[in-house]
DNA sequence: AATGAATGAGAGTTCATTCAT
DNA sequence: AATGAATGAACTCTCATTCAT
């Protein structure tokens, strides 16, 4: 992360996040790392090139997202907590991958990596649900595509500033764990403003 | 839909479903319409403001996609399918309102707006509910808040190009209608595309 | 004064005295008389035509100001006075006279016109030497073009904001009227801010 | 001079002479000193601040004619001749002064630079005035701020095309020495058109 | 590895002018 | 006599890209 393109790349994925792929000019990406706009041609021939670069580091951003993180029990309610609150904590992941979800009904490119990502995801959230059904944490009907579908649906929803900016994203996600059976005692989630 | 105003922000929102605010340029909304660039400046002063007439275009139209149109007795379920089928039809609707999204975090008055109809949409939703458990179609305890969020929550998420494309917008919608108890016979939906 | 022609070449007028030919649009002119920018074209095919109206309009004006309007004995001085109060009261005459004068290098037949004015005003001052002279309120020697040529340079030096604007012109004309010998008794004139 | 920043601005600076503010196009500027119409933007980022390097550039042009450059006895008339002359060899000087003067009723910053011009102006006379009358070859009386002025005056009124145009620049100046009691043997100005 | 200088293509916007009504 | 609508041409300014150093 310390050598000039990865700088560049992550100065990019700021702006995007900040201004959108419409607000996105590479000199003021040059200018975020403090070097000379031809300096970032030297390592990015074309705009697009750069912007391949900022893909790549959001989808490792995003795997990491993916990977449960907590302990094997009740994992899957963790983890629709962590995503939730990475969401929250690094709100440019969440808005970047908009602006890649509504770019790649251009680029056919981006939308093969954006399905395989979302696909990924899918898969890795099923796995869940299955291991959770295994350890008898839920009813075993739940494990299946379709609850693993609602369940990426939920999230990705949750990730536009619309729905993310208000109480509703918490609400949503209430309902989802009471009706996996994994709803954690009274809580009433406050909405963030 | 006759006069040039309205025909301006026509193809200005065709523009932005196909291209993002990212493609959209004034002179191929004009060319889009016949007329000169100039004509367009006649009726818009900035391109500013161009934008907030196709804001409140989008909005229109939106608003209707809210209404419940179905039938009194199964209509949540009928209401669901319908949005669906809207946004398959329509998809520059989901594209365009899904650029505004990302847009608002951007634009305060924006913000307020897309804050406002997701709100009305989530009332809407709730009162559909309601009325649903009243005719004794639907678990009293599914009229509350948190259902409607997470329907609104999946709806939203199937306007990106991303979910919307594959077979995992439907498999969600599916599994949303049988924890609603809504869901029909064996359907068995395809992936379009 | 009360027909539309009059009243567009009065705010065209105005416009220049305030924006210079730089700052000149048509259409702040029609809106300056309440009328749509196609009826000034009415009147006026073009925007040159709509200039001549002005430059015609200034020198009208301008003429007015040649005219000695005082009494017959120490009218020189009484001239002089009523040129520089006139000049401060109605500035915008100054300011249409100085962009006419710069405008004419470019504008032969401007040229012309401002060449015939000048000429105009040139012997109007010297016949009011020669009737000073005779009257013997001015020394014979000082009925001359040379001195004619003088004052109205400094007249004309006068109507520039730069110098109108200070203490200056002010200076420069007491001591013209001191060469003249017409100076009245102990004047301190002030500067106008 | 060989620099692009200085070729910008002296071509600009002629553009005022020639065509005058209203006339003055970023393109062609460019195009005088044979670069795109960007480097004149690398260079100067909006149309005003190349005019602020025009201004520069006119003032330092401005002070050089200031300066007296004769010899020390008849330096006030040698001083005179000196402007007139400048004033006709390089009318450009006169016409963006000219323009200059206009605009600064628009513009403050502009009208500063411009008041202290002339006040250094004035002083500077005032200051010859002064050494004149020392040397004995000026009555002491004619050392004042009045006359100092109507010098200035009478010098800016021969910087307007009208004026400097014809023969009546010259025979104000005539005029002026006499009073002085400066004026050389039998002179006969001719008109230089 | 890095830059200052330069550019072509095109962006949004302006403006005098035209024309059918 | 007056206007709303429309336009061509041109304007200032922007931006990704190039290249000699």
């Amino acid at each position: 992360m310390k050598d000039r393109r990865s700088e560049l790349v992550l100065a990019a994925y700021r702006q995007i996040a900040e201004k959108g792929f419409e607000g996105l000019r590479t000199r003021e990406v040059a200018a975020g790392v403090g070097v000379n706009i031809a300096t970032l041609h030297y390592y990015f021939p074309t705009k697009e090139k750069l912007i391949e670069g900022v893909v790549e580091h959001a989808m490792q951003r995003f795997r990491s997202t993916l990977e449960p993180h907590g302990s094997p029990a009740d994992q899957l309610r963790a983890y629709l907590r962590a995503v939730r609150r990475l969401l929250q904590v690094e709100p440019e992941l969440g808005a970047v991958m908009g602006e890649l979800a509504l770019r790649s009904s251009r680029d056919p490119a981006l939308s093969q990596v954006m399905a395989g990502m979302y696909e990924l995801w899918h898969v890795t959230v099923r796995g869940l649900l299955k291991r959770a059904a295994k350890e008898g944490a839920l009813k075993r009907e739940y494990d299946s595509d379709e609850v693993a579908a609602i369940i990426v649906s939920t999230l990705t929803a949750m990730s536009l500033p619309t729905v993310s900016g208000g109480r509703r994203g918490d609400q949503a996600l209430l309902q989802l764990e009471r009706w996996l059976g994994i709803a954690g005692p009274r809580t009433t989630p406050q909405a963030t403003d």
